[in-house]
RNA sequence: GGGCGCUUAGCUCAGUUGGAUAGAGUACUUCCUUGACAUGGAAGGGGUCACAGGUUCGAAUCCUGUAGCGCCCACCA
């Protein structure tokens, strides 16, 4: 026992309880209909991803969750996995064979893939053993991939049903294509940002003018030219039209005009168009059909031609003239200094406009017109508005309710395919024989179904990683199952899949605001479409983690906090009870990295309140003493030790304070108030356990002889550790383990036969301990205590020298009280000794103050500054006066008599006696220091 | 252009349905190495709760507006 070290070291305990747990199966859950199911499924991170704070929040609460569920006695299932992340996973193999000179052409599709899978294997899981690191108690053996054979199947499944829905659709459109990954992206993955740019002024000739004329000179009236403003001049190479609104009497007699689009020499039409804002710019809009969302509308309507003048990359192609093999960034610059030869550029105004970027490598977007697939989501919309709508999915907090639901009533078709290699390939096919239309099919077909040719050939895109992600919370559970599963069905008993039936609704989905639009909205729909059913009842936001600037934390920004080495300095447990204790209500989370003390201090705490509970505990007494059985893990009613009426004030106090407690904890875990259930059992802890109840506790304790008092104490003492230790070890898994098992092993005690505290029952309220009297006469003892050090420090003294009290009791504290705990009172105080007096007769050569109950005097051998004793009294009084003042004039307040509510007057009633009571007894004080 | 959040102690933030002398962590001041813990203990100082109106007997808390900061969404070239 002695040798436990005076500083908790997590490295000696961390990794040897996760791997015991791990041993022992402890998070493994499975289908148990004597419980009630409690499901979580992870946020699959992406396999290239290394744990960063973000992660590290998100996965603590989860595991708060569920450790506290799985303690309550639900079957608690952390469902694990990883996501493939196309983009990102392929963009990270790309590099890497780029350091051998080879695109990932060069290798070619299937050999591109290998070395993919290759990756995968070697790093994949890298993030997998982070979150090991963090405590994340997810049931690992069910880790799935999203590109498992089984969910690839359930992938697939899903497309085909929607392609038989009619809900899928092949369309040329205009989209976010980013050039440096080579792919199209749907809306989400092109995040819009501000971006200083500039409105360039474009002259575009009418048809029959030089375009060397000397346009500046022309002041005739009939202006020659039509002034477009654009923010992209490079894309008027692929420009077919000229637009502007009909009702614009500025450009009414050019409207059916042919102008001469510059450096091109192409003839565009000026066409009418209302969606045209005559405010802006010069009102006169350049129409690229091929490159400009808008535009393609207007192309459309208008019939005009698209022309692409864009390659995959972003260079320009042949339609580009001269231009052709440049850059877009390039044929930008080179296109002004073009113009601005031939006197075409007006002018160059600064504009700040705001435009896409690829959210995987921050490219600038470029509209792009090519053939793509997309679902058509209004219908799978319609049932997901509703669930939100009739409650049945509740948002945490409660105004991302709006977001989602902003978002749903305006959602757009998804382009779901990709570009890339990595991924689910689109399954569909086409037959190269008969040439007629493509199907979609779950396996690979052997002939065209419509002249049986086996010339077939698949689509070569893939789909976007979230059409996969989409379906976590139930394709997750499909191990084994035939490919051409229907969900719905299946849990109606038609295919078995008993853990769908009891797992599926999940419980509660944890996640950062980011990713609604992305991964919660779209779980939703697919639910709802694929399983009849939500697939989760609560949606808890968390914050977003930034630095302690409030920039997003970033590789880039250098300002990341790397949770590793906060748990390689501090420990997993502090890094989790710091998150924890900062994380309020989904508000954003500003870190820097001295907030993690707070987590590490309050371990190292626990820890020496522990070794000193373990230094103080007789394992025999509590072995033999106690009536069979009784010390025990299992939820015993404390009755059994001891008759409550027996225990001293202190004990009952502690008892009727940790349930209390408890009460709370519970309340605001179960409303995902964390910060709340974490500060409270902080509190309690630290302050009343170990600031209060430990220090009274010490002279019970030095008494080693076997008395009832001294066995009581190190019984309660035990037990209030022992249940606290079970109610933190969600927050703190590791160093709760690591010391339940210390009182374990050094008690003894056989009844402890499960192997670890997160397998322990979540602490039970025993109802009958709470005793709020007892907590107020408490708190009266304790005022008198602090009132007493407050003395001491005023007189500014030596330690040693010798100091009395004295002490008036008033009649609403029990005199009882103060005598049966005066020696505690002394030891608290360092006194020499404390009377209890009769009369309130105040001795000479005294300085004073009063409580609540009693008035105390401090007697000591110097001498008292009678003005400074004076000045203290009488400042005190004039406070007293101010606030009696106000509850006076309160209770004068007829109005206030007729509406406040009875309690309310009583409560200030008694109040401003209690004033007037402390006033009169403070004036008697100053009157005695007259006296002496 | 919409929507949302924030503004409380030097700093970082709590404050549940309006009814305390407005709290915590950190920093600061003084004292304490008293055998659980200096990653500690004791005692302190520090706030007109952004501003202006309003509702109410009563507002940090509810309503309206203003200012500043920060997010998110939106096809203004």
């Amino acid at each position: 026992m002695n040798e436990i070290p005076s500083r908790y070291n997590p490295k000696e305990t961390e990794d040897k309880w996760y791997k015991s747990w791990e041993e022992n199966n402890l998070f493994s859950a499975k289908s148990n209909p004597a419980k009630k199911p409690f499901c979580v499924v992870i946020p699959p991170p992406n396999i290239t991803g290394i744990l960063h704070m973000g992660h590290a929040l998100n996965n603590t609460i989860q595991d708060v969750l569920i450790r506290y569920h799985r303690m309550k006695g639900e079957e608690s299932l952390w469902m694990p996995g990883t996501d493939h992340a196309g983009i990102a996973t392929q963009n990270v193999v790309e590099k890497e064979i780029a350091k051998d000179g080879l695109k990932r052409q060069d290798l070619g599709r299937e050999k591109f893939l290998e070395r993919v899978w290759q990756w995968k294997e070697q790093y994949g899981s890298t993030i997998i053993h982070q979150l090991k690191k963090l405590g994340a108690s997810c049931d690992w053996p069910r880790a799935r991939f999203t590109m498992d054979e089984e969910y690839s199947k359930a992938v697939r499944s899903v497309f085909v049903a929607l392609w038989n829905k009619g809900l899928i659709y092949q369309d040329d459109k205009v989209i976010n294509w980013c050039p440096r990954c080579q792919t199209a992206l749907s809306d989400e993955e092109a995040p819009h940002s501000e971006l200083q740019g500039n409105l360039y002024y474009i002259r575009y000739p009418l048809r029959g003018q030089s375009p060397s004329i000397d346009f500046a000179q022309d002041k005739s009236g009939t202006v020659p030219y039509v002034v477009v403003a654009t923010t992209r001049p490079e894309t008027m190479l692929g420009d077919t039209a000229v637009a502007v609104n009909p009702k614009d009497k500025r450009y009414k007699k050019f409207i059916g005009k042919v102008l001469i689009l510059p450096l091109i020499n192409r003839e565009i039409k000026v066409i009418a168009d209302s969606m045209v804002d005559m405010e802006f710019g010069t009102g006169a809009v350049k129409v690229t059909p091929a490159h400009d969302p808008n535009d393609y509308i207007l192309g459309k309507k208008h019939k005009l031609e698209f022309i692409n003048i864009m390659l995959a990359d972003g260079r320009l192609n042949e339609n580009a003239g001269d231009y052709r093999g440049m850059d877009r960034f390039e044929a930008r610059e080179v296109i002004l200094e073009d113009l601005k030869e031939k006197g075409l550029l007006e002018k160059v105004q600064p504009h700040q406009l705001s435009a896409g970027h690829c959210y995987r490598c921050h490219t600038l977007i470029e509209p792009y017109l090519s053939r793509q697939w997309f679902v058509r989501m209004k219908s799978l919309a319609k049932p997901a508005i509703e669930a939100v709508k009739k409650g049945k999915i509740k948002f945490y907090p409660k105004r991302w309710t709006k977001v989602y639901l902003n978002w749903m009533e305006n959602i757009q078709d998804w382009c779901i395919s990709r570009q890339i290699w990595w991924g689910h390939r689109i399954p569909i096919w086409y037959c190269l024989d008969c040439r007629k239309e493509a199907f979609a099919s779950t396996e690979e077909p052997k002939a065209c179904r419509r002249c049986e040719s086996s010339n077939l050939k698949q689509d070569e895109d893939v789909l976007d990683t979230w059409f996969s992600s989409w379906l976590w919370p139930f394709a997750t559970f499909v191990k084994g199952q035939s490919p051409s599963i229907d969900f719905a069905r299946d849990r109606s008993g038609t295919v078995p899949c008993e853990e769908l039936k009891y797992f599926y609704p999940t419980s509660v989905l944890v996640t950062a605001p980011e990713i609604i639009f992305f991964w919660v909205a779209r779980m939703i729909m697919a639910g709802l479409e694929f399983m009849k059913d939500i697939p989760f009842g609560d949606v808890y936001i968390h914050g977003t983690v930034r630095d302690i600037s409030g920039k997003k934390m970033s590789k880039s920004l250098g300002n990341v906090i790397d949770p590793l080495e906060i748990i390689n300095d501090y420990g997993a447990d502090a890094l989790r009870f710091s998150l924890i204790s900062i994380a309020t209500g989904g508000q954003d989370i500003f870190l820097s990295k001295e907030k993690f003390q707070q987590g590490r201090n309050f371990a190292n705490k626990i820890w020496n309140a522990s070794r000193f509970i373990l230094m103080n505990l007789e394992p025999s007494l509590l072995k033999g003493q106690s009536p069979p059985g009784t010390v025990h893990c299992k939820e015993l009613d404390l009755c059994q030790f001891f008759k409550k009426e027996d225990l001293d004030m202190t004990n009952r106090w502690i008892l009727s304070r940790f349930y209390s407690a408890l009460k709370k904890v519970n309340k605001a875990l179960d409303t995902y108030r964390f910060n709340e259930a974490a500060g409270i059992l902080y509190g309690f802890f630290w302050h009343e356990f170990c600031d209060w109840y430990l220090e009274l506790a010490k002279p019970a304790l030095v008494n080693r002889k076997q008395s009832t008092e001294n066995r009581n104490t190190q019984i309660v003492m035990y037990k209030v550790l022992e249940k606290s230790l079970r109610a933190l070890h969600p927050f703190m898994p590791f160093i709760t383990e690591e010391i339940w098992q210390r009182l374990n092993q050094d008690t003894g005690i056989s009844e402890y036969q499960n192997t670890s505290i997160m397998v322990q029952p979540w602490p039970h309220i025993q109802e009958q301990m709470v005793d709020k009297k007892i907590e107020k006469q408490m708190e009266s003892l304790f005022a008198v205590i602090k009132a007493i050090r407050n003395l001491r420090t005023e007189i500014e003294i030596k330690p040693e020298q010798e100091i009395l009290v004295s002490i008036y009791p008033h009649a609403k504290i029990d005199r009882q009280l103060l005598e049966s705990n005066r020696s505690l009172v002394i030891k608290l105080t360092r006194l020499q000794d404390l009377k209890i007096l009769d009369a309130n007769n105040r001795p000479t050569a005294t300085i004073s103050d009063i409580t609540k109950d009693t008035d105390i005097y401090l007697h000591f051998s110097g001498i008292i500054e009678v003005s400074k004793e004076q000045v203290k009294i009488k400042k005190k009084i004039s406070e007293e006066l101010i606030r009696r003042e106000s509850k006076q004039k309160t209770l004068e307040n007829p109005a206030f008599i007729k509406n406040a509510p009875a309690e309310v007057i009583e409560n200030i009633k008694n109040e401003k006696k209690e004033l007037e009571d402390r006033i009169k007894r403070l004036e008697k004080l100053l009157d005695e220091l007259h006296c002496s």
